[in-house]
DNA sequence: ATAAAAGTCTATTGATTTGGTAGGGTAATA
DNA sequence: TATTACCCTACCAAATCAATAGACTTTTAT
């Protein structure tokens, strides 16, 4: 499941890809339009500005807004960046891997079965950008 | 990501079904064979007993055995007892669904694709069952 | 009978993550 | 130059995760 902080990531995003193109947002009227809580809203913004999606202004007039276009922002990139791996096992991740102790990749069923369920959730998530969730 | 008791608890069960039929299975050895803690496993192999996976016998030559064969053994139904969730969100979960706030189900682009996500990902793992895991 | 084997049960513990709050600091702009 | 609005550090409670401890019960072989 995707954590609290994912989903009031997407919201927040969300939010940003329909106004985007009209200058910055503030934190607060995100918070309140999309009922996440202010503070807690402010890490999460922060850190999607650390990470290189969003773009800030400071003092008056300023906000959030997305650095690039929508549709060049992969879901699976967000998910990545607040939630962590897609995979289900560390042995089939793909940026958080790390080799299964006790048990050989080769010959093990429940890592060949784990790779099939990545693909096909890769196959959904990496080709899905912030536009495709908004409805046009 | 799965949990550690959830490998532990598909390392165990891919055990016993290399085991099936063969009768009552120590703790103890699936402990050492699979490199498992053993009063961990312990808890798991108990808390799979209650659930109806699997069956045991006390005393001298008893041990755990899968309830059923292995092929009647759902993979996902041991990921929902152990891990819980699959889907990506409560409000595309089947078996933990719990309804959006603040977000109509109807037009919300992150609920249909994540919708897909969950289909993907149960078309794969409603249609292996443990005798799936171990190479033939 | 009875001792040993083997699962059953309760509970506790320490570490980590999650979800969230508090409050002052800093930069930009009208 | 005052105000606006993001920036930063720190903290906290609750939940979850991973694992351990130890006593108890039931079963079976001898």
């Amino acid at each position: 499941m995707l954590s609290k902080k994912s989903q009031y990531a997407f919201k927040a995003l969300t939010y940003l890809t329909e106004k985007y193109g009209q200058g910055p947002v503030l934190i607060s009227e995100i918070s309140k339009k999309k009922k996440v809580p202010l503070k807690f809203l402010e890490n999460i913004l922060l850190e999607l500005k650390k990470e290189g999606i969003l773009d800030s202004k400071k003092g008056k007039g300023g906000g959030y807004f997305l650095k690039q276009k929508p549709e060049k922002i992969k879901v699976a990139t967000i998910i990545r960046l607040i939630n962590g791996p897609i995979a289900m096992l560390p042995c089939v991740s793909l940026y958080f891997y790390e080799r299964c102790k006790n048990c050989d990749e080769k010959h093990c069923g429940l890592h060949d079965m784990m790779l099939e369920v990545r693909d096909a959730t890769l196959n959904i998530v990496e080709n899905r950008t912030l536009k495709d969730l908004i409805t046009p």
